[in-house]
DNA sequence: TTAGGGTTAG
């Protein structure tokens, strides 16, 4: 009956056996008598699930030798069962030659097909054999047959083929089955028609934890945080068991939405459950503490873990990341690798990010070597790392070197480069970078308009920023949020419009943070308006009595109008108020040591050397205009002592190390923690000037790129 | 008596 050339030209021809069938003792059950063969289209079926290839062609050869039919069953009924199991087997081409040589064929032979097709990627051709089934054969088509079209319809995004069987199903009832509910489901899922799978859901009674976790995965993917909790609620209803992929996705909830007493709640539901946790759900637990902030709860379900692979490593490190222990982050790697655990991409995107938070070029530039000897730079998530990376470490070009080598881009990507140039003062650069973004066709989002307008702050372009705020984002369908807000207050405040500035503030209907007014403080003390300034500074004290770089910035305000009363004022309100006072601390790396200096320290080895290049330096400058700010200082310190004062401040201590230390012509990066002295800047200008360097300093506030006598930062910050 | 669904973590 059955062909003999069922093997394709790719199979390798068997060796040929001779003799009776040697492995026909497997086909006897051992506690019946010889006699009594076992069904072989039973064991087929074993072997199919069990993928036994071999197995199964030992029956299919017994079935062709023998020439019978089952003695329960119609020729139609082996062939199906032989179809199945070459399915099974990944053996399509062979199914598919069975199958076409039939000379009758029933439903059943058609789903076993379109089943193969279907897992084999090939969804297309599922919906041809379809057609063929009912226009060709006549037959029928069952829930069976639904299930497997309707998934190929979701799997090759023929929503609207699939949406004419939706109609058939609720017609024809079979849309109560529930693996045709469940396809359905995951149909309207996946093409992110999140209506068409909460109607489904909401219509047909009686769904599975298959059809919620579609439905929940979907809502989560699609930022749908509060309709995804209102199908986990209907599914408590519903008393639904919850399995594996339930707790990851819920847990993923719970880290979206920060809700930590909701994460705690099922954390508490799982340890009740007979679940075993695997290595999914023991992540995404781990994630879900760290997104909420419980560092520590993170740490402890991973210390817990019996089995850990590179993702539960991977987790925890980015835990400590989001965090801001970025030391702890980095400390992990090395352990990790003890273990025998290899990094991957996302594991190197975590280690350059928490570097990055660092600032530590030289472990980057490390990182970096290591995920291209690896073959990870090329992907995205490591590329997008880099970026930020050299940008947050000070190295903008190196930043764009990356940008412009990466293949493939998302809008991550961008936003990187747009916020990396904007953080560097280069506005023309950012907006150029967002130019190309819109003609690459890529759709720019919340964060990239924050980059984007204050790239305009950065360039002092009024009109458009305007323009951006007010038309692009609404013709974009995004929301202004208090981020762009406050980048417009700053690009107003840096145009000079003050009196805009505030009446914008005082008239916009936003909560504005404490961030967004002293914007605006900040630039009443470049532009010397004490009279805007005086109310703003009252503002901003009221919002956060106990902030050190408040009572600086006002401090400094009235320093800059020699309004001494002022300044004696405030620092009393520090007294009073006992407002913690951070010592100024810069630090540089050089080959790989961080070398660390602290205002009026001299505590360094190499104190005293330092001390002495500070004061050539400063002799050095001197002649080209420079002029110590001994008034910007403690008014009531002898004037000698006010000049010490400012030339041991920590950056030029750190800035003298270098040119100690470096070779002619190395860039100098510093890294301070509070922002920079008007006196220093003024420094900082002419010795990059008088030395011929390129100093970049990134002080609390932004870069400064100081080179031949001038800043990036066109003396406004 | 032969056929069908969700794949999740950083």
């Amino acid at each position: 009956m059955l062909p003999c050339k069922i093997r394709p030209k790719s199979m390798p021809t068997p060796k040929l056996r001779t003799g009776p069938l040697k492995y026909a003792p497997f086909l006897f059950k051992p506690n019946l008598k010889p006699s009594s063969l076992v069904d072989p289209i039973k064991l087929l079926k074993i072997s199919a699930e069990t993928k036994n290839l071999r197995l199964g062609k030992i029956l299919h050869a017994l079935l062709i030798t023998s020439n019978q039919p089952s003695k329960n069953g119609h020729p139609v009924f082996q062939t199906n069962s032989l179809i199945y199991f070459y399915v099974k087997c990944d053996e399509i081409s062979v199914a598919r030659q069975l199958f076409d040589e039939m000379p009758e064929r029933n439903v059943v032979s058609w789903t076993a097909l379109m089943s193969g097709y279907l897992h084999n990627g090939l969804a297309l051709e599922v919906l041809r054999l379809y057609k063929k089934m009912v226009l060709l054969d006549g037959l029928c088509p069952n829930e069976y047959v639904f299930a497997i079209v309707i998934s190929s319809c979701s799997d090759s995004g023929r929503v609207e083929e699939g949406k004419q069987c939706h109609g058939y199903v609720l017609k024809s009832g079979l849309v109560l089955h529930q693996y045709v509910k469940n396809a359905l489901i995951c149909m309207y899922s996946r093409c992110s028609d999140v209506d068409g799978a909460m109607r489904v859901l909401n219509t047909v009674p009686g769904y599975d934890v298959f059809s919620y976790n579609s439905v929940i995965n979907k809502l989560i993917e699609l930022e749908y945080l509060r309709e995804a909790l209102e199908v986990l609620d209907r599914m408590m209803v519903e008393c639904v068991v919850w399995d594996n992929v339930t707790y990851v996705a819920i847990f993923g909830l719970c880290a979206r939405l920060k809700d930590l007493k909701l994460g705690f709640q099922v954390h508490g539901q799982m340890l009740k459950s007979d679940l075993e946790c695997d290595v999914f759900v023991s992540s995404a637990m781990v994630d879900m503490y760290g997104k909420c902030g419980k560092i520590l709860y993170a740490r402890k379900v991973f210390d817990c873990l019996p089995n850990r692979n590179v993702v539960s490593w991977t987790s925890i490190m980015a835990a400590y990341l989001q965090n801001g222990y970025f030391e702890e982050a980095l400390n992990l790697f090395p352990k990790m690798e003890i273990e025998g655990i290899m990094p991957n991409e996302y594991t190197f995107a975590v280690l350059l990010k928490s570097s990055a938070g660092l600032s530590v070029l030289g472990l980057g530039d490390l990182l970096h070597a290591r995920a291209e000897k690896s073959g990870f730079k090329e992907h995205v998530i490591v590329g997008n790392a880099l970026v930020i990376m050299y940008s947050k470490t000070g190295n903008i070009k190196e930043a764009n070197k990356i940008f412009s080598d990466m293949i493939f881009r998302e809008t991550i990507t961008w936003n990187a480069m747009i916020c990396g140039y904007s953080h560097h003062g280069l506005g023309k650069e950012a907006l150029t970078v967002f130019q190309d973004m819109l003609v690459a066709g890529v759709c720019p989002n919340y964060v990239t308009f924050v980059g984007v307008l204050s790239a305009c702050a950065h360039s002092c372009l009024v009109q458009e920023g305007f323009y951006y705020l007010n038309q692009l984002m609404e013709q974009m369908g995004i929301e202004p949020g208090l981020e762009h807000y406050t980048c417009f207050v700053g690009l107003l405040s840096r145009a000079g419009l003050l009196d805009e500035a505030e009446n914008f503030m005082r008239s916009t209907p936003v909560k504005w943070d404490v961030i967004a007014w002293r914007t605006l403080l900040n630039a009443c003390h470049v532009h010397r308006n004490y009279g805007i300034g005086k109310r703003i500074a009252e503002t901003v004290l009221q919002m956060d009595p106990h902030d050190e770089g408040t009572y600086i910035l006002i401090s400094n305000m009235y320093a800059k109008a020699r309004r001494w009363d002022g300044v004696v004022k405030i620092r009393k309100l520090m007294r009073e108020r006992n407002v913690k006072k951070e010592p100024g601390v810069s630090w540089l790396e050089i080959r790989n040591i961080t070398h660390v200096f602290v205002s009026d320290d001299n505590k360094h080895p190499e104190s005293s050397q330092i001390y002495e290049k500070v004061g050539e330096l400063l002799a050095k400058i001197k002649p080209l205009g420079y002029v110590p700010d001994i008034a910007a200082v403690l008014h009531d310190v002898e004037d000698e002592q006010k000049e010490d004062y400012l030339s041991y401040h920590s950056e030029k201590l750190a800035i003298a190390y270098g040119l100690m230390k470096t070779p002619t012509g190395a860039p100098i990066r510093v890294i301070k923690n509070l922002r920079m002295c008007d006196d220093c800047h003024r420094a900082v200008k002419l010795i990059s000037k008088v030395t011929n360097r390129l100093i970049i300093v990134r002080d609390a506030n932004r870069f400064h790129h100081f080179h031949d006598g001038s800043c990036s930062c066109a003396d406004f910050w």
